[in-house]
DNA sequence: GAAATAAATTTACGCGTGTAAAATATTAGT
DNA sequence: ACTAATATTTTACACGCGTAAATTTATTTC
């Protein structure tokens, strides 16, 4: 209990009577130093617990092991889902993650990547904002060090890209939903913050006219970030004035998708696939929470584990070294069928 | 465009012809150097766009404004929502957020305090695991810098604590189902990672003695935090094998009603408190998630905003020194009445 | 206009660490 | 036991910045 205090690592080599630069390498290695002065040092870290500044070592370290993960919101599920699991991959392979949120703003995200250059990175992570994102301020840092975009792309910056084919998703679904019942109408927010949102719309369009279908869109207005509230609202808003053409909807994520099956409930709609039903709702992510709504929701889900694996693996060879040219990886998504749709 | 890159900020103090320490005060306080030489510096910003080194500044900084925020999981969305809320504060009052995630692990937690510590805090508001906590960890930090406990106790660490009346929240919402119905059965996990869950447990014990009711306890098996598929596994054992002895449940926390919510409509059974229902079902936490279920969920919410406004300001008049003697503080919750109890 | 005073700036050192080059200790070979 | 080769440790400087004390410059007073 008694451990005196050690403030630093000079005061910590001095108790055991060696230099700091000996102990130095210790941590930077503990193979490094000979097998006796290594038990004194391991001994040593018994008695006073010293654990060696973080920042101080990073400051004038020519390789750090850090890696720092933006996303662009921590509230939103999906982005935890992924930011954590892009935190264990890096953890595992010997990194150090550093998660950061730029909740929501262009300025945060600009200071946040400020913040973040001042680390020292080995690599970044970042899931930009998109469509609000500063394009110079992303492009100065992804000169600097050597960044993985991933969950929405921002021209070819960086080493390369890895997201969701958002293409192949609402294609997918849309197709699963003409074949299973009647041609979907497409449920979005008017003004999305996210940039995939126009490429999931575009995909709707031109896969309903592949199809021979007249396609139809529901644009409900709202700002911000509290999509299920936007979706039961418009929800509401939409099946009140019956702008609705058909009796399935494509929701645009399944955050709105959740509110607009939360507005279809309010208002004594059966929701599903059975013939007591009037109406299905589909949603596409497959958001952590969409296995427990009710009914359970029908969406395509993001490969979290492929995004995540490949944006790690493709990082840490671009940090070896092993750079090669821009590219851009879009992974499929998978149908969960539920009983929504 | 073509910014010149400037290194430091010695490099950009002799572009302009000044010397660091005085580009150094300007970015402590630009009100301290003359207006002229101000006009200057911002000047040069514009044309380098130099931003001092976060982290060195606060290497050899007596009083900085880090505060440290740290939560045991950040894809829990309550965690998520209440770390946002205590960012936001912090943020406004001018000081500089950060946030960190034990991941669910005394290993992580212990590494997130030394690090945080490593940025040397003005404070540090930590919502620690609570039971797994390694306490001498806890201890020494509280010791080192001016932390404020949050959302579970751990003895009396630290300047204080502040969090919810989780007594109160439970004897609340059982009081109201006993008044509006069957008294309820509690239904909680067998190992819950949180400590909350002991005082709601014991909570309701208390309060059902105190109506005169006999109380029934349902623990469920299952480790870790996908508890909404904990309580959806569990529930669907308990009413499988119908160990409910009544038709009122309620849950320990909302996650675990979420998923007896699925387990209840994958069965069939109609929850609300409407005459056609089987069965009612509350939950507690007021969680993000649980105005969007179905039925939507009848909770007991937490005062977020008195919680996080409740935290900050007293950390930062401890900080500030006005340091009174330890103290707790547990708000009480706010009564959701929604369909399904 | 010189002296006194106030304000701004610079000098010099410190924070807790990494790292190349120099010095020292250890081991191998004879 | 002695020298050469090698492994280990130390010396000396670097990183990007804060800050007290000393110095310079600007402002006020008479």
């Amino acid at each position: 209990m008694g451990s005196p205090k050690v403030r630093n690592m000079e005061e910590f080599a001095a108790t055991i009577g060696l230099s700091r630069p000996t102990v130095s390498k210790f941590f930077n290695d503990p193979a490094s130093v000979r097998p006796t002065t290594r038990a004194k040092i391991e001994e040593a870290m018994e008695r006073f617990d010293y654990r060696p500044n973080m920042f101080a070592m990073n400051q004038n370290r020519k390789l750090t092991k850090n890696v720092g993960i933006v996303v662009p919101l921590l509230v939103d599920p999906y982005f935890a889902e992924i930011a954590r699991n892009l935190e264990e991959r890096c953890f595992d392979a010997g990194y150090r993650p550093t998660l950061f949120s730029s909740h929501g703003t262009a300025e945060h995200e600009v200071e946040v990547l400020e913040n973040l250059r001042a680390l020292k990175p080995a690599g970044a992570l970042v899931a930009p904002l998109g469509r609000a994102s500063d394009r110079a301020a992303l492009k100065k840092f992804c000169r600097d060090v050597p960044t993985l975009l991933f969950d929405s792309n921002v021209e070819e910056l960086g080493i390369g890209f890895v997201g969701s084919d958002n293409a192949q998703f609402t294609r997918h679904i849309t197709d699963y939903l003409c074949r299973t019942g009647e041609p979907p109408c497409f449920f979005e927010m008017k003004t999305p913050a996210n940039p995939n949102a126009h490429r999931r719309r575009q995909s709707y369009l031109s896969a309903m006219e592949s199809f021979g279908c007249e396609p139809q869109v529901v644009s409900v207005e709202g700002e911000g970030w509290n999509i299920e509230e936007i979706g039961r609202l418009g929800g509401h808003d939409a099946l009140e004035r019956q702008v609705f053409g058909t009796k399935t909807i494509l929701c645009s994520n399944d955050r709105l998708a959740i509110g607009l099956l939360t507005a279809c409930y309010e208002r004594g709609l059966r929701v599903g696939r059975d013939s007591d039903c009037s109406i299905r709702v589909a949603g596409q992510d497959g958001h952590p929470h969409s296995r427990y709504t009710c009914p359970p929701l029908t969406t395509i889900a993001h490969d979290y584990d492929g995004v995540s694996k490949t944006a790690v693996s493709r990082l840490f060879a671009a940090v070896d070294g092993r750079r090669g040219p821009w590219k851009s990886t879009r992974l499929e998504g998978r149908l969960i069928l539920r009983s929504s749709a």
